[in-house]
DNA sequence: GTCTATACGATGATAGAC
DNA sequence: GTCTATCATCGTATAGAC
């Protein structure tokens, strides 16, 4: 990465990959309307607004409004995986690999809780087959996590009565942050994710859990 | 009550008190719509169709959909915050308190997650006088909760190091039921209500937190 | 209080010039 | 690829009869 590059604004380089230009700047003009408004009460021509376009510009790129919130899904939700899975994959014990997985997909979430908000908020907004699609991306992210809690729970590492509903409070905590999270409060990313990550050891009853608070 | 009243619909008698009949019937119409679909896509058309009126009919009894959202909003929040203030209220230490709020607080969330889920996730459809005295409803909850765990903090009940970021969470945590709980899921609002117990118990290190799984 | 009919602005999407 | 102009439709809300 060049040093001159310092990106202000996480989002200008998490669409990096789209091209070309206008069909980049309409996904994040879209992604801040409809974090900001909601998928439904934004128009399309405020979307283009924003990307600095006519509103007919859109449809060259995209051929629906929802297509743009499929896009928006599919992308978030696929990264959101793979940090998953890269904290199940890496070594260590369970509690390293919850603490691990929790701290970085809270941070995630924290740090692009513009896009987080939309792919977790705005679900419901999909077409079937694209709101079917995106939610099998979600089910393979609870399996792993619920795969973690398992093994710790096999290891005598964590103490769990109910692994399913426990797996999704913590999921559910964790991706909340989206909802409340502002750059603008008290805590960073950074900070969040080291807050969360201390909660769920102790949501799972982890052996050392707590200490920081003792 | 009387024995014959069974009440299959727990929504049937939670807008008891709103009359007329034909009001009462709007309320419950735009909650599951609002529910099902969010505010902006849900149509007064369509409100009006599940009450059994015309389109117009909605407007004798509401000045605006946004008036029908901040009813339901208004009530709802009153609602919650009067479980809060009750637990709050309740005699026994922190750990009792705090533990009988959560479970109260969330059974609520999971039994009215029609209701629920509408006053939580779609608070920004409201117009801006109207947010900022929901708002002040929601702080207020937060307060009440905010300070029984500061108590067990005094009192040595509870370890945590950051009392605001905790709580904050834990209401994020017990807020989200009204998200995913369905009611044909495999847990009734009772069980989730005592797992949530027990799992927010574990989050602020309550001395004897964790017993049931160890 | 409720209905039918309708005003009227906004919205998603397209046509065709450049 | 982008723009201007425009279409067809929908959505909130009102008017006026009953």
């Amino acid at each position: 990465m060049g040093a001159e590059a310092e990106r202000a604004v996480p989002e200008a380089e998490e669409w990096a990959d789209i091209a070309p230009d206008a069909a980049r700047r309409l996904v994040g003009a879209a992604v801040q309307a409809f974090a900001e408004r909601g998928y439904h009460a934004t128009t399309t021509r405020d979307i283009a607004g924003r990307a600095g376009m006519s509103p007919a510009a859109l449809y060259i790129h995209y051929k629906t409004k929802e297509e743009l919130l499929y896009r928006i899904s599919g992308i978030g939700h696929e990264k959101a995986l793979r940090i998953m899975e890269d904290a199940a994959a890496a070594g260590g014990t369970a509690t390293e690999r919850l603490s691990g997985a929790v701290r970085t997909f809270v941070r995630w979430h924290a740090e692009h809780h513009t896009t987080a908000r939309v792919i977790q908020y705005e679900l419901q907004a999909l077409g079937e087959e694209h709101y079917a699609e995106i939610t099998a991306l979600r089910r393979r992210t609870d399996r792993l996590l619920r795969q973690i809690v398992q093994d710790g729970v096999d290891a005598g590492e964590f103490h769990v009565a109910d692994v399913p509903g426990t797996t999704l409070a913590v999921l559910s905590l964790c991706v909340d942050v989206a909802r409340w999270f502002s750059a603008d409060g008290a805590r960073t990313p950074d900070e969040v994710g080291a807050l969360y990550a201390d909660l769920v050891l102790r949501m799972v009853g982890a052996e050392w859990a707590g200490t920081s608070g003792r």
